[in-house]
DNA sequence: GCGGATCAC
DNA sequence: TATGGTGATCCGC
């Protein structure tokens, strides 16, 4: 295929793709088109760049097949009556909408950035970051040359050269942390956090307490805030989340927004707003929606009738409670029995070895162990997760008859998902648990189960928060929130209870609420080249239908004698020596290991060892072979070239 | 139940 | 000179 030289191939949706995500957010500085050349130029030709310009390729046809479908859908139809009939469902929504609550939204200024501040005060007025090879935070000074997280830091270098790259401080970005977020629960003990900082307060009890006016209330909030920690934040007031969100980016930093609580005012505001701002627009569904006009909130209601006759693909009654400004104000504390995965993952320049990878995956079980056992969670499905050097992301997930959370069990079962793809480049490795079982929970199941139903009762009825003031049973309940500090150890994440989910605010009860899903399975390529593991395997493992066809050809021919095995349902290929072998999967790891064993020997002593294919015993050899690959120094392996796709 | 995709922080 | 980590959700199989 020829390959037009990509300079000035370059189409707008991809400059701004490569710019990032971040882009948009706050403190637009003046050329951002300079800006955006810059960084396509800087990223041109790498690996990265080619993954996004596919992406953005293939989202481009995307909008391609939707805009066919648009035209299909509208043809000879009488767009006046859909639209009166949305306008009725309008009329519905809007009878929805409850402005009883005063719900506040809290934003902490250049977080990172500001609190390495206050420990180097030396900084001030300077443009720096914070991070490793990606910037987490920029300083506002950094933030005009166009220095935004997410960014990696050569490109933040090229776009202001006197930057200043800081590494982080996480043990110190939590100690403020739970300074605000403590001074803040003084107005909402059941504040609701969303990551370290910030978070939602329903403000409308404490205001009746002490006779506030919601701006004051805040400003002293703010006031209070700075006072203890030197630290500002912005604010938005608004009578539900996604409104106080947007408007606490209003007056950033160091301000505060004041919606006005009464509809009208509401829809006008939200009118102009681009639909981007929304939470849950992302850069994907923004492009969506702008190919079928839809560039701000007041364009769904422009749009309508269109929306409506695709509600399939874009989920009218989202986009329609957006339009209005109507979103869920329960604003509650995260509590442990929401979490449904726990996991680890990690980045490396790209690997390709058999051994190479098995190091980064035992390490990552290692820290997922660690972070299991401290927070107290076990779970049954094991979910394996890697990148490709082509920056392309799998996933593969067994899930188990019993509960794992050891190293050594989620190191096997990551390896059993990692073989089948294996003559691969990777440049990430993760493990994730999910359907977890609470370690914790046994001292409240009695608890739980004696308000089990009143809660269920509550949050079925669709609850106006109306009722949050003084009451009893809410003690209870802050109770059991407690025992859940408690077990927030600050480990390395700190995260921890700070994982509400955003995007539930539109959720609340109805709402289809995924807007624009993908259309079906565009292709994906699975990564691995080998065809081995077309044999059959028991009925649940993997055999994704390859792109090519169902490779009986390289495993297969090289099916040597081997083991004389009866049973053909369980047989394996091992990927590093290929011999086909009858066995199963924990048979199959041993074999692995010993095969790698006595690779890594041979190739640290230049001799050659007979191979026993009867592998003695299990977890003793096993170990003990591990533990010499790891005593060895061994040559890197030549990278196996995992191809792209074409 | 699995895998991809999108999103947020 | 090499583009992060954690967690959630939804959809289509």
């Amino acid at each position: 295929m020829d390959h037009p030289v990509a300079s000035s191939q370059l189409t707008d949706s991809l400059v701004k793709r490569l710019a990032g995500p971040s882009t948009g957010k706050a403190g637009l500085a003046k050329d951002q088109t300079e800006i955006n050349r810059i960084i396509a130029e800087a990223s041109k030709g790498s690996k990265f760049y080619e993954n996004e310009k596919k992406k953005d390729k293939d989202l481009t046809e995307r909008i391609a097949r939707i805009l066919k479908l648009r035209d299909e859908a509208i043809e000879g139809v009488d767009l006046a009556k859909i639209e009166h009939h949305v306008d009725k469902l309008i009329v519905d929504l809007e009878s929805e909408r409850d402005l009883s609550q005063v719900i506040v939204h809290f934003d902490m200024d250049a977080f990172f950035a500001n609190v390495e501040l206050l420990h180097d005060p030396t900084l001030k007025g300077k443009p720096f970051s914070v991070g490793g090879g990606v910037i987490s935070t920029a300083s506002y000074e950094a933030r005009k040359y166009g220095v935004r997280s997410g960014m990696p830091s050569f490109i933040a270098k090229k776009l202001c050269p006197e930057l200043i790259l800081l590494r982080s401080h996480y043990e110190w970005y939590n100690e403020e942390s739970n300074k605000v977020f403590t001074i803040l629960r003084r107005y909402d003990p059941r504040l609701s956090a969303a990551g370290c900082d910030e978070g939602y307060l329903n403000i409308t009890p404490y205001l009746r307490k002490h006779n506030l006016a919601p701006d004051e209330c805040v400003e002293e909030i703010r006031r209070t805030v700075h006072a203890e920690t030197s630290l500002t934040v912005s604010a938005g007031i608004a009578p539900n989340m996604m409104l106080a969100k947007i408007c606490s980016d209003k007056n950033k930093p160091n301000g505060q927004f004041h919606l006005a609580f009464d509809s009208k005012t509401i829809v006008e505001f939200m009118g102009d707003l681009s639909i981007r701002k929304v939470p849950g627009i992302g850069r994907v569904n923004e492009r969506l929606l702008e190919s079928v006009g839809v560039k701000t909130c007041g364009d769904v209601y422009t749009h309508r009738a269109v929306l409506y006759l695709m509600d399939k693909q874009f989920g009218l009654r989202f986009l329609l409670r957006t339009y209005l400004g109507i979103a869920s104000n329960e604003v509650k504390p995260y509590e442990r029995n929401e979490r449904k995965s726990i996991g680890a993952e990690r980045t490396f320049s790209p690997l390709s070895s058999t051994k190479d990878m098995l190091d980064k995956l035992e390490e990552v079980a290692a820290e997922l162990e660690s972070d299991m056992e401290s927070s107290g969670w076990t779970g049954r499905t094991v979910t394996l997760k890697f990148k490709l050097d082509t920056f392309q992301i799998f996933t593969r997930a067994k899930s188990l008859n019993h509960w794992v959370n050891k190293k050594e069990e989620l190191f096997a079962v990551g390896k059993e998902l990692l073989f089948p793809e294996l003559p691969i480049s990777i440049r990430l490795i993760g493990l994730r648990v999910t359907k977890l079982k609470d370690l914790k929970a046994s001292t409240s199941e009695g608890i739980k189960r004696f308000f089990g139903p009143a809660q269920q009762a509550a949050s079925g009825g669709k609850r106006k928060a109306s009722d949050v003031d003084d009451d009893d049973e809410d003690a209870s309940i802050d109770q059991e929130e407690q025992e859940n500090d408690d077990d927030v150890m600050p480990g390395f994440h700190e995260q921890d209870e700070a994982d509400i989910d955003p995007s539930q605010h539109d959720v609340d009860d109805d709402e289809g609420l995924q807007i624009i899903p993908p259309p079906a399975n565009t292709r994906k390529r699975p990564p691995n080249s080998v065809p081995d593991k077309s044999i059959s395997h028991p009925p649940t493992l993997r055999s994704r239908s390859k792109s090519a066809g169902p490779s009986r050809s390289h495993g297969a021919a090289i099916a040597g004698p081997s083991a004389t095995s009866s049973t053909p349902s369980e047989t394996h290929t091992c990927p590093v020596c290929n011999e086909v072998l009858s066995t199963n999967n924990t048979g199959l790891n041993e074999h692995i290991d010993y095969c790698l064993s006595r690779d890594a020997i041979q190739q640290a002593q230049g001799t050659s060892t007979k191979v026993n294919k009867t592998l003695s015993s299990g977890d003793t050899t096993k170990e003990y072979a591990m533990n010499g690959l790891k005593r060895l120094k061994l040559r890197p392996d030549a990278p196996a070239k995992s191809k792209r796709k074409g």
